[in-house]
DNA sequence: TATGATTATTCCATTATTTGGAACTTTATT
DNA sequence: AATAAAGTTCCAAATAATGGAATAATCATA
């Protein structure tokens, strides 16, 4: 599970940015005015790979050079970006101290901590937990397997909702209507060969998984990782994330992949259940 | 070491934000536009402890209700705050994407790492990596327990520099002027009885830990918790941060922590060392 | 180290966005 | 049901952002 696309980490000219399936693509539409040409930028910056350089960053933001020389610099100014010696452009640590504060606060984590934990003990394996925003999955948090295994997946990365397992099972308990229009407005990007590239495969696999309870991925997103998952949403659908059980492929057979289901959607139910009473049960 | 102040977690209508030292006290006078004006009020709401409403944060921001609402708005529309359902704003789940870029790729902390873990191997106490930013130290790493780091458990958060190890060790070797300008601008905010609260104070023991090439923090931010520290920094000192030590006082003896100093120290050589060499000596 | 090429920064009249007071609507309280 | 409190919308005036072009600083190469 990988922040998107690991194998493109050798920037060349034209790619220096990482796709996020339709995590950026959005914030065009939105009218926040010069907010969110800001927070465009900021986007591009934090979504390369390596620091870019002024003119990197001119060639992608399609701004004028002097526009986007004093919005460079009122993000700097802020401490949402930082400008080395050699006249780079790279991610600001005020951004972890708006961040951690988010993460440390956050409920529905705070909630789920304690069966995550439980559900590592069961299984052995890393226990992810994450929450549907707009068309990514933002992991919250997850519990490492007792056998070091490569993986990058990363607390607070954004990922693509529709090749991840905690992604897919997200979209089985969209309203239908609400699950057309992410649909619609989805760019899809093959990260590996199993992954959805067509609006088609991946809503009749929704059916599935909504009639199941549960997801997998079958390397979908990284080569060599596949998972369980099952969603975890409220009432009223205004909350949507899910929970899974990820690990190496040959490690993970499908007979295994299929005896977690029941554990993984236990979890998940347990979550939901301390989310009704802690939180209200209307939404 | 602390986010700062758990001791006032208890909100009263007065103080529904923490006060981190001189964290927020800079941004009015950069001049920013209309981003500085919205960052202020992400500092605003981040830093609260609970979700704040509409009327609490009029009567924080000292904005006129019509703009403040519009830039809220705004906030929340590209994800940076979020509006739950009882009307109230919170941290937004975005932060934790461009966070969490932030923080993978940051290199200080890539290359302090694996001594930071031998540190800890060799005290068997909570190690913590930390970076000067403006008067604020953010953690940007901690070897905690036998566990691996749990991202944002406390890194991220900014402290203030003047009562927490690694803020005195990174004060110490800045230069005259920048530590003036730094102090003369500088709010003190007593956390415990041992904190410092007059920069005279300060001033005399910064001299000190400038001499001895390490800084001991004896309960000054958080009763009961003290630590050991070293700084690390660039030759030009556009860089600026420390090592650490903590645990809890009654395991950590005044001759313990004295024993320290030298692994301590080491572990900043080293990491300095390493810095120089894949940095670049100049700066 | 001189020269041309590339990259970064500054300037300012024009344009677009933000501002803020007030009216209005919704939600809580008595 | 009446009243108060909280939240939302509106729009002319004030302010900040825009963008093209000129200038300055760097880098690569001879």
């Amino acid at each position: 599970m990988n922040s998107s696309g690991d194998s493109m980490a050798q920037a060349d000219d034209e790619s220096l940015l990482r796709e996020t399936g339709a995590s950026r693509d959005t914030s065009t539409s939105r009218d926040t005015g010069t907010l969110g040409k800001l927070v465009m930028l900021l986007d591009l910056v934090t979504h390369a790979d390596v620091p870019l350089r002024f003119t990197d960053i001119l060639a992608l933001a399609n701004q004028p050079r002097g526009t986007l020389h004093r919005q460079l610099g009122h993000l700097v100014a802020e401490g949402l970006l930082e400008l080395d010696a050699e006249g780079r452009y790279a991610p600001g640590l005020r951004l972890l101290d708006f961040a951690s504060r988010s993460w440390a606060r956050n409920e529905f984590r705070l909630i789920a901590a304690p069966h995550l934990a439980s559900l590592h003990r069961e299984t052995g394996e890393t226990v992810h937990l994450g929450v549907l925003r707009g068309s990514s999955i933002i992991y919250l948090d997850k519990v490492e397997g007792h056998q070091p295994v490569r993986m990058y997946s990363q607390i607070g990365n954004a990922s693509p909702c529709y090749c991840t397992g905690v992604g897919k099972a997200a979209l089985s308990v969209l309203s239908p209507v609400k699950l057309n229009e992410l649909l619609s407005a989805l760019h899809f990007n093959r990260f590996t060969p199993a992954t959805h590239v067509k609006a088609e495969s991946l809503l009749a696999e929704i059916g599935e998984i909504a009639t199941a309870g549960h997801a997998f991925d079958r390397e979908e997103h990284e080569a060599g990782i596949c998972c369980v998952a099952a969603p975890i949403w409220s009432d009223d659908r205004s909350f949507i994330g899910g929970v899974s059980v990820t690990g190496p492929a040959y490690r993970l057979s499908m007979e295994l992949l299929q005896e977690w289901t029941i554990p993984v959607q236990v979890t998940a139910r347990k979550i939901m259940d301390e989310m009704r009473v802690r939180l209200g049960p209307r939404r």
